[in-house]
DNA sequence: GATTAGATTCCTGGCGATGC
DNA sequence: GCATCGCCAGGAATCTAATC
């Protein structure tokens, strides 16, 4: 039995096994026993009864010693096992690899229309091997040593959730030589997720920083020094054992990549191996369990059904308790049960992971699912269905009926708004030579304000303000800080209400008015007509019943409004928010990296692109063409016609020959034929 | 420029045929 | 009897074109 049981192992983990002392062997051998108690895999492999068809339950007997993976047939384990050998079939005409002879056939076939045998071919083969004398001599016990010392650079984030451990080449052998690097770190790098892996499950990934040169014809030297990465993988605390299949396997993508940079780039050699980072994070799969009180501020709500189960088919009894209203004890299980059926729950687990929601919905199509969490008092979601059929009630207006914009208090006139631009010069960046599998942009310049200019607009001409222009260091910090003094100041004049200033036309309109001059509706004895009057200016903005007097209020925001902000701007604003955490910081966004419209207080950023649909040019001109009248700000702060004029062109400033250090009152302007 | 639906490609397991 | 081969299909990932 147990030379079969060797004959069975794969060829890897049998040569673990040979490294055990005999009294290990035999450990780890009653182990096996104890898990196949009826020896049936082993004694039916000898008969060969499961060998070529499946047996008739369908049992999968043949089990993958290395990942666990449990097959029907032998012929499918020794098939799965090549993913876990150096086997590599290789497209000659596009590099592309697998481990299956088939799908590179079918590979060939479908991208290149060739029909031909496929050659097995080695793993990727290490780069070129640098001869360098350093080190060489140095015992295996020595290195080994000497790496276990070098790998203790770590760094840790958000609360410990996040560790990175940073592994340098413990001599020149490791230094030159990848793959050797790579084999000198495997222990060491296995030691420390089984350690990560003793307290929590654990998510990581590897990343490798080289150093690559290249000599060109015409003797030129370039160096670039990219990190491949391998993707992330996750392992849980009943999986210590995949961790070498894990790690190969990112050693695998490293090489892969390292091999296509080389490919692609036309010359690069490995000229040092600088770091290999180590991410670990803790992992908590989300699932749903059994009963928990909820917290208070939830309870209260008194709008969340929290099923009492004691078993952990939480998910089930939450999706049946949606289905069921029950006015008596509706948490009850037993409410529920007479409705197991009624849901097909094939293939599901308890606890339910996330992961399980989507074929939940597939098998049972009627049925829509989405999940939130609830953490630190915020409600945020972790699933959202896909399915648009639900149940949304949405109520359309009945024959003949009109719907009329009612919200007339949103129609009353901001008091305050500011008007602002960046300005910016480019300053060149060192930079790398990007993969061009990953991407295709190089990055040689970077934007950097160093001015900022900003308008503030009353609907009082006593509140105007001349313009604010700064140039200097800091200038987005200088720019929220001058913004958050004018709304202060501008909260003290909002604060005060203007008495009424009543004129004679105010009284004849007032006695003669018949209609709302809002609403347009005709004053009632319910709805009688007020005096409505500006806070701000004291002066009456019309006669207006006295519904709509009550609803409009000053707006509390102020908005500041910024051309091309979403495009532009708002990465300026983003990049330095963070040092304003004290304030009430809120956004729409419209993706990860723009935004809509933010808040930082009362402050309110807009984009006048959103609503004017064209370059500040095409604007300016449109503007000037119905005649100068309409620059009531730049007139008054640029008197001078000549200069005035000047202003309503279009201009050209030359961003790439400033610098940003200079002496902005000493400007000298170069002569046009410089440029 | 962003989103989305559909197409394409790859991975993997199941199955029966084939050859040694 | 056993290993291998070729094909198929479902699911996931990725790409592409249409649309807003």
């Amino acid at each position: 039995m147990i030379d079969q049981l060797v004959k069975d192992i794969p060829h890897d983990v049998l040569q673990k096994l040979q490294q055990l002392s005999a009294q290990d062997f035999n450990t780890v051998l009653q182990s096996v026993k104890q898990q196949n108690p009826t020896e049936k895999q082993f004694d039916q492999t000898t008969t060969g009864k499961y060998d070529s068809v499946p047996d008739e339950d369908n049992v999968s007997n043949f089990e993958c010693q290395t990942c666990g993976m449990r097959y029907a047939r032998k012929a499918y384990l020794i098939r799965h096992q090549q993913n876990h050998s150096n086997i590599n079939y290789e497209c000659e005409h596009c590099g592309f690899t697998t481990k299956r002879k088939d799908v590179l056939t079918k590979h060939m076939k479908r991208k290149h229309d060739v029909k031909k045998n496929v050659q097995k071919e080695d793993d990727v083969q290490p780069p070129r091997k640098r001869q360098r004398t350093e080190d060489v001599d140095q015992l295996p016990e020595e290195r080994v040593r000497n790496a276990r010392e070098k790998r203790s650079l770590t760094a840790t984030a958000l609360n410990d959730g996040v560790e990175n451990i940073q592994l340098q080449p413990s001599n020149n052998e490791e230094r030159y030589d990848l793959m050797l690097f790579f084999k000198e770190k495997q222990v060491d790098i296995a030691q420390i997720l089984e350690d990560r892996l003793l307290k929590n499950n654990i998510k990581f990934y590897m990343s490798v920083h080289v150093r690559m040169i290249k000599y060109s014809p015409d003797g030129k030297y370039d160096e670039a020094e990219p990190h491949f990465n391998t993707k992330v993988s996750t392992i849980l605390q009943s999986g210590a054992s995949e961790i070498p299949h894990e790690l190969n396997k990112g050693f695998q993508k490293i090489f892969i990549s390292f091999e296509e940079f080389i490919k692609n780039g036309s010359g690069w050699q490995l000229e040092e191996v600088l770091q290999l980072d180590l991410c670990v994070t803790k992992y908590k799969p989300l699932k749903g369990g059994s009963y928990l009180e909820l917290p208070t501020s939830l309870k209260r709500s008194n709008c969340i059904l929290n099923i009492q189960n004691l078993d952990n088919k939480c998910f089930l009894w939450t999706v049946l308790s949606s289905m069921h209203n029950f006015q008596q004890n509706p948490e009850n299980v037993e409410n529920y049960v007479p409705f197991v059926n009624s849901v097909n729950m094939t293939g599901i687990e308890y606890p339910t992971p996330l992961s399980q929601i989507s074929q939940f919905e597939k098998q049972n199509t009627t049925i829509s699912v989405n999940i939130f969490g609830y953490e630190e008092g915020e409600i945020y979601p972790l699933y959202i269905t896909k399915k648009t059929f639900c149940h949304h009630k949405i109520t359309l207006p009945k024959e003949g009926e009109v719907l009329e914009f009612k919200e007339y208090a949103k129609t009353a006139r901001i008091p305050f708004v500011i008007y602002a631009d960046f300005e910016c010069l480019t300053r060149k960046v060192d930079t790398c030579h990007p993969n061009p599998n990953m991407s295709s942009t190089t990055t040689y310049q970077q934007m950097e304000p160093y001015s900022f200019g900003y308008q503030r607009v009353s609907i009082d001409k006593r509140y105007d303000k001349p313009p604010v222009i700064y140039r200097g260091p800091d200038v987005v910090e200088n720019f929220i800080r001058h913004l958050l003094e004018e709304e202060k100041e501008i909260r003290d004049i909002l604060s005060r209400i203007e008495p009424m200033i009543i004129t004679e036309y105010d009284k004849l309109d007032y006695k003669y008015a018949k209609k709302c001059y809002v609403c347009k509706k005709a004053f009632s004895s319910k709805n009688y007509k007020v005096k409505e009057h500006d806070h701000v200016t004291g002066f009456i903005r019309g006669i207006s019943c006295n519904n709509y007097n009550l609803q409009i209020k000053i707006p509390k925001f102020i908005p500041v409004v910024i051309h091309n902000l979403k495009g532009f701007d708002a990465n300026l604003i983003m990049s330095k928010i963070g040092k304003f955490k004290e304030q009430d910081i809120t956004v729409i966004p419209h993706n990860k990296e723009k935004y809509m419209s933010f808040s930082i207080g009362n402050l309110r950023f807009i984009d006048s692109l959103q609503f004017l649909n064209s370059s500040l040019a095409t604007l300016t001109k449109n503007l000037a063409d119905e005649g100068q009248k309409h620059f009531n700000y730049l007139s008054k702060t640029f008197p001078d016609p000549d200069v005035f004029s000047l202003l309503l062109r279009k201009g050209v400033f030359p961003m790439i020959m400033s610098i940003p250090s200079r002496n902005w009152k000493n400007l000298v302007y170069h002569p046009k034929k410089i440029f």
